[in-house]
DNA sequence: GCTTTATTAAACTCATAAGCTAATTAACCT
DNA sequence: AGGTTAATTAGCTTATGAGTTTAATAAAGC
């Protein structure tokens, strides 16, 4: 229904989803491997790896009867991509805050003493 | 409620809202001005402007009657940061289809011929 | 064939998101 | 004061998200 970057952003706004990705990027897991950390119901973990799948942002293969989901990051390219766009402007921000920082060690002559 | 990483995930998950922030990189911008290319209500962009305003992705000023937008980008490079944890894996997948294309480049000798 | 293990599906609750229209606030202009 | 413009609030509908428990499916191992 949505599009693909609508999708993958949804899919990271869930912390227990990045949580999973993070624990993805160590090497490919079982639901229950998956599932073993978290505060929550089984199929409330699968839901969420449903979510992911839908996103693209992992793939599950089938041995035997368990599902190993694998960790796939191309949609994080493109969601890097599109926040990329932005980058000058929280650098803009960081120069500016450097001007600062540097105000501030100077002794901030022109505000007191 | 939300940590401020899924607040900004959250915020971005919407075309629209992604639209408006695209707006208001070229420069700040009236409610009036940043609903004019929607076809939506006027009340539907306010709130819209709410969540990025929630996120931590825009402020607001007050001249006049007019309250004008502007971006601010420092979520956007935590949400960065988070995404650029998992480069490795992204790069790791282009490398793999740099390799492909240049079998294919190559005549795909070993398949066919 | 029956049981255990792994996972998903179904059916439900509750909360929030996204949109609308109509009404309200706020500031400007005569 | 009264009218116009800018923006938000209120109240509503509809849809979706996140979680639950219980039930079903699928494969393995005895």
């Amino acid at each position: 229904m949505s599009d693909p970057l609508s999708l993958t952003f949804a899919a990271l706004a869930d912390p227990t989803r990045r949580a999973i990705l993070a624990r993805l990027s160590e090497g490919d897991a079982t639901v229950n491997d998956i599932a073993a950390p978290f505060a929550m119901s089984l199929p409330a973990v699968s839901k969420h790896l449903k979510v992911l799948e839908t996103a693209g942002l992992i793939t599950r293969s089938r041995t035997a009867q368990w599902r190993p989901c694998h960790l796939e990051a191309a949609p994080l390219k493109d969601a890097n991509g599109w926040i990329s766009r932005y980058r000058r402007f929280w650098e803009a921000s960081f120069d500016r805050l450097d001007d600062y920082l540097a105000e501030l060690q100077a002794g901030d002559p022109d505000k007191k003493s």
